[in-house]
DNA sequence: AGAGTTTTTCTATATCGTGAAACATACACC
DNA sequence: GGTGTATGTTTCACGATATAGAAAAACTCT
């Protein structure tokens, strides 16, 4: 009675697990990971020892970190996909026409990464760019799930809930429902401080060519900042519009010559 | 005569060898991963399967390419590290101050890597960060070899070579010895289209708390733009001397208050 | 010297790599 | 337009191999 033969290599997973551990945990020691996954800790330094030796995760001290090696393949990440560069320079391009902070965030398993945002220069700006956000308390997550069937939204809710982060925080499912309704009729979503004290957004959904969600494209700041709406709305709205038909023809062009 | 028992896991080396091949592969198929590894086509697969499983990889039709998870990770890794936040400071108040572009770039297993660049908001622009650099053709990554003695310089080009970019490449030996002698005579390093056409860059070192080789910090232009090479190393050395000051006050305290 | 860690060693056993076969897709040719 | 051929992907079973973890050894602080 062997159970049915993994598709997988359980090893690397557990690998990757330490990885994900490193990631979160803030520079732990060995025995720290150790206990964290529940492994003897000459398991976790073994696993330790291997991504080390592939610059994914380095050792300062006694303490591991994550690689720059990371950094080196994030990068690469974004730069080798062909959607997202034609997404990039809408986004700048929005900003500078005007001088609003515009962030495009695509989705990636549940919850919504931000890959661009206009303000990367500043010192202190740039705090979203690279982190996970939650769906149902950010504007382009909202955009997001306003665009899925009522099956996705269950799942993504069942794997992540619905966690307060602000007083304003949506966090039961019959409110949300009623929120993506009104995202779907006006066709943009907005967070009033839902994530984050004193920022809003505004976002509208990006679709891909074969008309699934691939991201969304929004624009945000403090809420005074932020009041109209929905002319912010109409300008995003354009933008997108644009490109969404470059995705299109992009594909066309792809699918058309068999290039990649 | 069993050999030395390995202290690694040969299992997640392969997958993170098959991941490498992907970031380096321009989005492969399964057999092109598998031919390019010299394994089965089912091998290839199962591991491809495992970091895809983990979000490191994607499958686009039947090609693979790096998954934003790593572009979430990548990021975690240069904001976990409280050294570079400093150096991002810098990097930018220089560039601010002067109004030229300004990198900072890392050592990383005997390649350079920018992690930040002053210009990543334009629209073609900021190409470099996140990408490896050979030392020897870079105006940072000389000024990082300068400050490496004769044993460590040795065994970065054995690994690396002095392979040759542009006509101004050096891809001598002596040639380079020289030219490092006159790095540090200088105390700053120059890169004049030896690693691009109609790139020019002055560069200067960063070191540790430890005396040990952190970084290098260069501003970079086209030729015309990078005339006064010695006021411009001035203006560097000026900041990154600063810079050092505080990593140097920044590691006591660590040390002193035990945190992290 | 001793408590708390990290690292190495060692072995029963769970996991992996692969050839072969099944499956999928595209295209050429009557 | 259906059938054959080619090319590429995925599944499976099994012998070969690499792994998890206990325990002991080496550090590192007081």
């Amino acid at each position: 009675m062997t159970g049915s033969p993994p598709r997988t290599h359980k090893t690397t997973e557990t690998s990757l697990e330490v990885l994900d551990a490193v990631a979160e945990m803030d520079d732990p020691t060995v025995s720290e990971v150790g206990s964290e996954l529940d492994m003897a800790v000459s398991t976790a330094h073994k696993h330790l020892q291997t991504l080390r030796e592939s610059g994914l995760v380095v050792k300062r001290d006694d303490r591991y970190q994550l690689g720059l090696k990371l950094f080196h393949l994030g990068t690469a990440a974004k730069r080798r996909d062909s959607q997202l560069m034609l997404a990039r320079e809408k986004t700048y391009e929005i900003a500078d026409r005007t001088s609003e902070v515009v962030n495009f965030s695509v989705l990636e398993n549940g919850r919504a990464i931000t890959i661009f945002d206009s303000l990367d220069t500043g010192t202190l700006q740039g705090f979203q760019r690279g982190q996970y956000f939650y769906l149902h308390s950010t504007a382009a997550g909202k955009a997001m799930l306003a665009e899925m069937d009522d099956a996705e939204i269950e799942s993504i809710i069942d794997q992540w809930g619905l966690p307060k982060m602000t007083e304003y925080t949506i966090t039961d499912r019959e409110t949300l429902d009623e929120e993506l309704d009104l995202v779907r009729r006006r066709g943009y979503a907005v967070n009033e401080q839902e994530s984050w004290e004193n920022l809003k957004a505004v976002a509208v959904p990006v679709l891909g060519s074969d008309g699934e969600v691939l991201g969304a494209m929004d624009i945000s700041g403090p809420p005074h900042r932020i009041s109209y709406e929905r002319s912010i709305a109409r300008t995003l709205s354009h933008g997108v519009e644009q490109l969404e038909r470059a995705l299109e023809s992009h594909t066309v062009l792809e699918s058309r010559w068999n290039v990649r």
